[in-house]
DNA sequence: CACTAACAATTAGTGCACAAAGGATTAGTG
DNA sequence: CACTAATCCTTTGTGCACTAATTGTTAGTG
């Protein structure tokens, strides 16, 4: 009996780790969106990027970036994929050439139609409450909140 | 006050989905992870690796996937830059041809002690206590039970 | 025993994520 | 105004993740 699953018998158990259970939790749930987002032609990342210009657009990369929490050279080909697909367009303001507004061509307005079912169908798929997924939500929040300001105290160290 | 946290007025809102917070919260718990890894040479996924091989070596490369719930072809190279580290060996089973056995060296068997520290280490960074990440460990767990019988749902259809 | 199935690992190809470096533009300062 | 610093995006390089196809080996079947 000298085992239990407070972690503390053997701190390196594979089935203790949370970023283990996070990084597993997050590829199965992107796996279950694969074949919804499929016949939209989008990868998970590139529905977010989609999510947040429905939401938003028009939005320079910097800004789709701090929304995503994503690095803008990750965004960079990405943005050029969507561009190719026809659904969005990439132009430098005018007012300042550094940046770039990222708008949604009418191809990408009509997309929204298709995925508005999106979400409750994955709900439906995951067998898990609204309140479930709500709360869920709220706890991952929280981590990354917790995670991301333990990150900023490291850069000010 | 059309607004509300349930995302029934806008399911496609960003901060709604589960799957964003899902994978947000992995990517930054990992980029925590990293500053601590680095000095031992190792990414994250290669950290999973080591402390399933730690804990089970030896392993096949299939007992590894099953372990890692990843693709053998995502371990094929990562075990590859593993050995070029010389932290594991990998040796066809004389019994069966077709497996390949993946076991520690020496480097590898000795690097566990510096690894020791790490899950402490990143409890205190993340500021959660024990109790928390046990929760949440379970939560992660119990939403990977969901995604994955959905996923086989699907095959089975 | 020959032949086909199944299985194990690898390879090739696409796309994401991040670090580091670079080019272009704007802002701030003496 | 000249010059430095900051900002924005892109490019390059490495590694991970997944799909599909391939090679080699073992198991099963007629």
């Amino acid at each position: 009996m000298a085992e239990n699953s407070s972690g503390l018998d053997n701190p390196l158990a594979l089935e203790h780790q949370v970023c283990f259970s996070l990084a597993v939790a997050s590829r199965t749930v992107i796996a279950l969106y694969r074949p919804v987002l499929s016949p939209l032609g989008l990868t998970h990342p590139q529905y977010l990027v989609m999510l947040a210009l429905w939401q938003f657009a028009p939005l320079s990369v910097r800004e789709l970036a701090d929304l995503l929490e994503l690095d803008s050279a990750t965004l960079s080909p990405l943005l050029k994929r969507l561009e190719s697909a026809g659904l969005i367009l990439r132009e430098r303001l005018p007012e300042d050439e550094r940046r770039l507004t990222v708008g949604l061509t009418r191809a990408g307005r009509d997309l929204r139609a298709r995925a508005e079912a999106i979400p409750m169908h994955m709900m439906e798929k995951l067998g898990l409450s609204l309140e479930e997924l709500q709360q869920l939500n709220t706890t991952l929040n929280r981590l990354t909140t917790m995670a991301t300001s333990a990150l900023g105290r490291e850069e000010g160290a």
